[in-house]
DNA sequence: TCCGGAATTG
DNA sequence: CAATTCCGGA
């Protein structure tokens, strides 16, 4: 067998380093090989390096239902896979049971009745993947849970729209597009307000996402229930930068080419932090690019996922400082100079106008973009961003810290031919067992404990969250939908409002999560 | 085609 | 721990 033990995925271009995350993240989260647990790519993984690629798209791709996916040529896959994990004799079978295993982890499951389909659990994956910050104890979002039958959880408290725009000033509730809330026209009320999941679809159920927002007035999405700002943060991890060249298993394949440099990781991408706004073409972005203008991106600037991305509290020892970090030059810079230099040039051409966002590639949207479609109309290629950015420190809000930033990329990948397409006539039926939910593993919600068992174990108690944290597990792409509803920006550095930053958070000691959970529970104490 | 148990692997 | 391998059963 052949088995040089890497495919010719992921190893597309040889993309210069555009951006290093500095010191904010441990050695092993560059290392595959060294990251905790199982080190090395997993499945699911892969799964989405493939979905995200548009030249396997007759391999497999996205199809049916938001997160669903069909492997067209499911031997074809086990070839890539065998291929990734020098597993020569890999076949679908065994990819099947693997697969099957990540049912119970509900990563996926199986949609019924449709042939070499599955579902991905994106909430579940995005949510236990990104737990950037911990704002367990700072609970005031809201969002659909079907876990908590809507109540509230003692933990939780509901918030009001006036709150969470006090944490995303950038998301106007007023202006050209349509607010981030859609008050109801009775009287303000459980049912009065209601956030905009299309905003924030990994808030929602990609079951209901999909079913509600093509027809919103037939269909519209279902009121909130309080989830913790956590989960509305933590998607920020979308922004790292994929590291997923360089988990090949097997040494360079390709001698002479920059595949992996340890200790010195090499991004393709910058973070990303984009406004959550429409295009706005004559949108002067500081870093000289605007990511809205036809061509800002190519498909080969979706970023790869972030293999290991369940980086754990103590890479973030100061959230605030963490997450701007992880942001673009005009975000990053607002870090102490000796922060942001640092990271400036770990990443050899790491210029600022040559950055282009990253982009994470996503489901389509069904509705928008059905698969096949020949390439006509919005078929070709049909992207959209949505970008979140919040300043301020929630200081009604009794929360300890105030950035947050989502940033999202739409990648629909046409109707690009695959390298094979042996096996077809994969049937597209509406039918769909959708479970998908919002999990939200914080103390926020006590009424999930088993359905964290996102191959983590959930400890009572505070530990909980630290164990999640702890664990090491994959990371994935965005899922969000076009994002064409939002106004476009005030001011190109929202940020700036922002007071001075804490200190280089290099080497102080982070809090733990019971510290801050203290912390957390004493300011909304002091407010309330 | 799909499922999940069981043993094994690295 | 996350598969991999094998397999009997639906």
């Amino acid at each position: 067998m052949d088995c040089n033990c890497v495919s010719d995925l992921l190893l597309t271009p040889p993309v210069p380093a555009l951006w290093t995350p500095g010191i904010a993240f441990p050695e092993w989260a560059y290392k595959p090989e060294s990251s905790p647990g199982s080190r090395q790519i997993q499945l699911w993984h892969f799964i989405l390096e493939l979905l995200q690629k548009e030249e396997y798209q007759g391999v497999i791709a996205w199809q049916g239902d938001y997160g669903e996916f069909v492997i067209k040529d499911p031997d074809e896959v086990a070839r890539l896979w065998g291929i990734r994990k020098c597993k020569p004799h890999m076949n679908y079978d065994k990819l099947s049971r693997a697969l099957r295993y990540y049912y119970n982890k509900r990563i996926l499951h199986k949609t019924k009745g449709k042939r070499f389909t599955y579902k991905f659990n994106f909430s579940k994956v995005v949510l236990v993947n990104y737990p950037l910050l911990d704002m367990a104890s700072s609970p005031f979002l809201l969002a659909q849970n079907h876990f908590n039958g809507g109540a509230a959880t003692p933990d939780c408290s509901p918030v009001t729209p006036e709150a969470l725009q006090t944490l995303f000033p950038r998301l106007p509730d007023s202006g050209r597009g349509p607010s981030l809330f859609e008050r109801g026209a009775g009287a303000p009320g459980p049912e009065g307000d209601k956030l905009r999941l299309d905003s924030f679809p990994f808030l929602s159920s990609g079951h209901e996402y999909v079913k509600s927002t093509p027809h919103p007035e037939r269909n519209p999405p279902p009121p909130f229930n309080f989830v913790c700002p956590e989960v509305l943060f933590r998607p920020l991890l979308l922004f790292f930068p994929s590291s997923a060249s360089h988990e090949y298993p097997c040494p360079n394949p390709f001698p002479g080419r920059k595949v992996l440099i340890e200790g010195a990781p090499c991004y393709s991408k910058p973070p990303s932090l984009l406004g959550p706004y429409t295009r706005n073409p004559s949108f002067d972005y500081p870093w000289g690019f605007n990511p809205y203008l036809p061509g800002a991106f190519s498909l080969n600037n979706c970023p790869k996922l972030p293999p290991g991305s369940l980086y754990s509290s103590h890479f973030y020892p100061n959230q605030l400082q963490s997450s701007l970090s992880q942001l673009p030059h005009p975000f990053s810079s607002l870090l102490p100079p000796g922060d942001s230099t640092d990271r400036a040039q770990t990443g050899g051409t790491n210029t600022p106008s040559s950055g282009h966002p990253p982009r994470l590639c996503i489901p389509p949207y069904p509705g928008t973009v059905p698969l096949g479609n020949g390439g006509t109309g919005l078929g070709e290629r049909e992207r959209g961003e949505i970008g979140v950015t919040g300043g301020g420190l929630g200081l009604g809000l009794g929360l300890g810290l105030g950035l947050g930033g989502v940033s999202v990329g739409l990648g629909t990948g046409g109707g690009r031919q695959s390298p094979t397409e042996r096996r077809k006539g994969v049937k597209q039926d509406p039918e769909s067992d959708s479970e998908l939910e919002i999990t939200d593993l914080s103390d926020c919600s006590s009424d999930n404990e088993n359905e964290n068992d996102f191959s983590l174990r959930k400890d009572p108690g505070l530990g909980a969250r630290a164990h999640l944290l702890q664990a090491k597990s994959g990371s994935l792409g965005a899922v969000l939908p076009p994002l064409s509803t939002l106004p476009p920006p005030v001011s190109p550095h929202p940020l700036k409002s922002l007071g001075p930053l804490t200190p280089p958070m290099s080497r102080s000691p982070p809090l733990s999560m019971a510290e801050r959970h203290r912390d957390s529970e004493t300011l909304k104490l002091a407010h309330s």
